[in-house]
DNA sequence: CGGTATCCAATGAGATACTG
DNA sequence: CAGTATCTCATTGGATACCG
């Protein structure tokens, strides 16, 4: 019998899944990578590997507890592995995995589409509130 | 004098805001991207003006509350606009502005990243929970 | 250094009822 | 039909202090 093909696989998944749909699974989903820091740590990881410390300095104003949260939510979800080495003190690596890259083009668009349109979306304001 | 093009002024928009920083304008518009219907509410205009109820039924399950809440928003932010019809009863139609169709590229990459995935996720969390 | 635990303020979001 | 107004509850997320 013939396999499926990993493509086919993720076309059948496409018309299973539908976030349309109420009580779709990839609503969770969908509101997982909505979640407010993580369009910063899937980019911030992208260059490799990542120590907490490191991470918490790129992502400025990111409390410890929301990143170790997130980190936590993204290795559950198979999005990032988490790699500790036993020494004093310890060490404590982040790294993407395949299908945390397979993630990141979606999430560097998001970021990046927001840097690139902030101007437009202020003009759009200030007219929206200039109205009578 | 050389006025510059659109292409310029994206990419200079993209050196002057960095989302990585904190207090930069631009996280505040990431979270607004990211805000729990948007995914959903921006692919459901792509093929054209939608009205109020007919969106409600596409986006089943959301509260009517959120519905034009959301909207408002987007409408706020120049990527809806909104157009009322006197009769009676009222009709109001929602449509993309160009600055909205230029997100749904986004929005919809997230929408079927999720719908794509979702098995693979599934894979991840149940491997994470049977851990010791 | 990295993580956990606790507490608490702010926001998010649903249900319901009412208006033009 | 579309929207507003409350009311209420759950979730989010930050600050702080403590542990390995």
């Amino acid at each position: 019998m013939a396999t499926s093909t990993a493509a086919q696989r993720r076309e059948q998944a496409k018309r299973d899944y539908d976030a349309f749909l109420d009580q779709c699974p990839t609503r969770e989903l969908l509101s997982r990578l909505t979640d407010k820091w993580v369009a910063l740590v899937i980019p911030a990881l992208v260059d490799g590997p990542q120590r907490h410390g490191q991470l918490a300095q790129r992502i400025a104003g990111v409390s410890q507890k929301m990143l170790t949260q997130t980190l936590r939510t993204l290795e559950r979800d198979g999005l990032v592995t988490r790699t500790v080495t036993a020494s004093v003190p310890v060490r404590v690596d982040y790294e993407l995995t395949p299908l945390g890259h397979e993630l990141f083009p979606v999430m560097i668009a998001i970021k990046n589409w927001a840097e690139t349109h902030m101007d437009r979306v202020f003009e759009a304001r200030t007219q929206y509130d200039a109205r009578p």
